[in-house]
DNA sequence: CGAGGGCGAGTAACCGTTTACCCACGACCA
DNA sequence: TGGTCGTGGGTAAACGGTTACTCGCCCTCG
């Protein structure tokens, strides 16, 4: 249904070889007869069947996107970064969400995903998953969010130091009781959260604070699971005086309870997120900003690069946060 | 550099013919000789070239997701409704991002990426754009969000109603001077938001109100768009008492102008967005909600259905608004 | 008991590109 | 002037499935 090399071949009086040779740029083409081929595949609309590139390359001019989650607000960024960087290869992009690991699929999706692309985007799912083994077992070019160690190509952040400005930021506003709202039970958490814990464990050191466990509360990085930890954190007894969210959304669902409360963040509670979304300067949130365009674009890069020039290395790249003070964190509730 | 059917066929003892029908089940094998055959395969963990079929069947075996955005937040709402209706399907997604019309590719990205998909799900192109005629051009399945008349499958928010909802809403509270944020000039803007001002005026008309040209501001999607507008609609001599935004976006850059300038909504002036995020939850915005996960596996479906059953028919879905009242709508300010 | 029919399975052509291999031709050197 | 080398370009064999066509066999019916 479609105009083929062979067409294009009739029509410039080539052998289909050399359209096909013309048409990739090959410099052992007369470049006369280069332009020709080139004027007459463009006039005859002809446009190259992948599947068959696909077929004798081996290569299938795709890379695949896979990410547990497709709704987190991080996500989107990332992905815009992805996109942007993607946009000036050829490379098509595929995506795939694992989702719930619940059912266990009769063919396991990268199985038959993998056959589709060169080389695949991970994101962030948590360490020990089954399907990061699997995908990592097909010894395709990998490019993840979060380290794992140097067995693949990784961009990670700098989770421990973010955790550590944000505890700074609230010690040196004066707060000495501090609440923390993180994201998962360690069990199933992945590197990431668990940087993060260091961090904010070395500034309390650092600042001679002892973190009161009561005040630790887990907040399954959802708004209303934030909500909830809030809840908890303002129950006790002395509640804190600042509280750091691990994620912008927590931070945010822990604004709706404090509103419930008649509580104004940076007047009566300072608060403070992690991950900096655009929405958080709308909620006058502080918080501590991730680059996940920056995450999206390198990630891409790193993968496509690799494809282009195997090396089989795997590089490392570390991005920095910046922390982004607001009207959540004022200090006037500090004692 | 995988196993094929040859293997599977020299295995099982049978020919590539049997394997094949086999595989995909054709009931003209014998049952024995099917298991045997299942059997085998799966014993040599053999996975199908996606790119060997596409390239007999014609069929690419995925769908194409052409957005211009994908930055925006209902985008991934839709996503993930595309995504949970696909994970029952075989069908791969394929994310192309149309992003700036400024550069024109020197092939329209299209026609290469019609060679890799059987159909298209298209999000919100304006009705004007050159981009989505070469889509329609290409004679594939395409479901769509925003209609453009029945010339192919889409799924469409009744905006009008959705519109004059939030001014019925505002009406109600006893507001007679009203803000409207819109989204673009008229001249770029499709379908969609043409049918919100339509609603606007019905609701306005209904409550025999006429609407202050000057309280009617655009705002272009954005939460700094929308800042700017809630600026305009403020330095007026006789500002409104109520606004409406076409975006929740817009709404949450108005809010964070009220704040600026010691307003609170829902006190001093009422505010209700258009979108339903979740944020707006977060941020107690009333707002018109859109069920932009049903949109999704709506147009996913739609798709589907077609591609698996083709009847060249078009479906058209209507898919209703919700009002969500909060904190944000009180009629407080209403003289 | 022979012919016809149906069913299960094999043979091989084909899908559209790519590329290893080979060839023809002109130039250059001896 | 003949041989050699280099270069542009054609031939044809893959790549991995799918499927139209064909065939043999057994069952059944006349």
């Amino acid at each position: 249904m479609g105009v083929t090399v062979k067409d294009v071949a009739r029509v410039a009086g080539v052998s289909t070889a050399t359209v096909s040779r013309a048409l990739r740029g090959f410099e052992s083409v007369d470049p006369a007869v280069r332009a020709h081929v080139l004027d007459v595949a463009q006039r005859l609309d002809y446009v190259g069947s992948p599947a068959a590139a696909a077929l004798t390359t081996g290569k299938a001019g795709s890379v695949g996107l896979i990410t547990p989650f497709v709704d987190r607000l991080g996500f989107q960024r990332m992905l815009a970064g992805i996109e942007s960087e993607m946009r000036g290869s050829s490379m098509d992009l595929l995506l795939h969400c694992t989702g719930d690991p619940s059912e266990p699929h009769p063919v396991p999706p990268h199985k038959r995903l993998a056959r589709r692309v060169d080389g695949f985007i991970v994101l962030s799912i948590s360490a020990d998953s089954r399907d990061l083994e699997q995908i990592l077992r097909l010894g395709m070019p990998v490019s993840m969010f979060g380290s794992r160690g140097a067995d693949t190509s990784s961009v990670r952040v700098d989770d421990r130091a973010g955790a550590s400005r944000a505890i700074d930021h609230l010690v040196d506003l004066g707060h000495r009781r501090l609440g923390i709202i993180y994201g998962r039970e360690a069990v199933d958490a992945g590197v990431l959260e668990h940087e993060m814990h260091v961090g904010v464990r070395d500034a309390a050191e650092r600042a001679r604070l002892t973190l009161d466990q009561d005040l630790i509360v887990a907040g399954d990085y959802t708004t209303s699971g934030g909500a909830l930890a809030m809840e908890q954190l303002l129950a006790g007894d002395d509640p804190p005086t600042a509280v750091f969210a691990f994620s912008d959304e927590m931070a945010y669902g822990a604004m709706r309870t404090m509103r419930e409360h008649g509580l104004v963040p940076g007047r009566d509670v300072d608060l403070i997120g992690y991950d900096g979304h655009p929405m958080s300067d709308v909620l006058d949130l502080s918080t501590i900003e991730l680059p996940f365009e920056e995450i999206g674009s390198t990630l891409a890069r790193n993968l496509l690069d690799e494809l282009q020039a195997p090396t089989g290395a795997h590089r490392v790249v570390t991005l920095p946060t910046r922390l982004a003070v607001r009207g959540s964190t004022t200090g006037a509730s500090a004692r």
